[in-house]
DNA sequence: AACAACAGTGACGTACACGTTAAAGATGCG
DNA sequence: CGCATCTTTAACGTGTACGTCACTGTTGTT
């Protein structure tokens, strides 16, 4: 009975799944994968004895969060990265979870989290801001040119008109 | 009298500058603004007899808008290339505003507009979904990270006393 | 006219975000 | 057990968005 120091919770269904099914469920390739793993964006996944990778459903879940950030809203992946390890010390305040002792410490973590939490809604705040602007402007051009398109409408039916008349 | 078609409109002040104070003015480098030039996103401006170019207030504000897209919102340089071009149609159809004559084509220039305005807007509003949805997760986190920064405070102050007594 | 400072055009270099082989080992199935 | 399929690492290739020379030509100032 020497194992090797893990799994002692009920491990009753924590799924698992090779890199090619979560590249088929995520939708982004093995090789971006492992990138991003290499990047520091992922977390290095378990292994099975073969050395093949063994992703959780956090780590799926991971992976779109990233997908969502760089497609959707234009970070790049220094600045995903910055994101996601204060996801990751946040997981691991949870996780670290003996409720007293090392007060201070944790305190100095949780400070540490809500300053990363501040400056990634600070620039979340400004792409919005940004974002609306843009929509107000392309809804004004929008209006104009549509009303445009029915004066220049009536005056071709007219020109018909009076061709038949 | 032969001259070039050009150059009627009483042109009081129109300012015209050159790359460097360009540079200056929007942030960019000169090797940037020649970049966009020579990928369309930029209209290939005046030039001196020289061969400086010269631009004016209306190239500048155009390069402010790109610096917008791009930075803020994450749009790729082809995206915005897209954008401009439909703003490049807008401006002839301004330009070219004799009244009458040629309306079916007018309309189907104003038409096409529409069409590439309604294709941004629906990105923008995508863009919009997405950031203001990482904004409620954000703040949502924020708040129960900084709950727990009170309960961690409370907690030191309580073993403070303690130690008091 | 001389001269520094600025602007022009290539051409090559670079950082990011992956894609694409290639070669070798691991797994699943009949 | 054999064999197709899958996964591994490593190395090189690619497109985007510029940066960085290097060298030539232009402008403003004295």
């Amino acid at each position: 009975m020497t194992s090797p120091a893990s799994e002692d919770q009920a491990q009753a269904k924590v799924a698992r799944y090779q890199i090619g099914e979560v590249a088929d469920r995520t939708g982004v390739t093995q090789r971006t994968l492992r990138f991003y793993e290499e990047k520091g964006l992922l977390r290095p996944p378990e292994r099975m004895d073969g050395g093949f990778r063994l992703y959780s459903d956090d780590d799926v879940q991971r992976i779109e969060y990233i997908r969502q950030l760089q497609q959707y809203l234009g970070f790049t992946l220094a600045e995903i990265k910055e994101m996601v390890e204060a996801e990751d010390l946040r997981q691991q305040i949870i996780s670290t979870f003996r409720p007293d002792r090392e007060l201070p410490a944790r305190l100095e973590r949780v400070t540490r989290i809500i300053g990363a939490l501040e400056r990634q809604l600070e620039v979340v705040d400004h792409k919005v801001e940004a974002l609306q602007e843009m929509q107000g402007d392309l809804r004004a051009k929008l209006d104009r040119v549509t009303t445009r398109r029915h004066e220049l409408e009536e005056a071709i039916a007219e020109e018909q008109s009076q061709k038949k008349s």
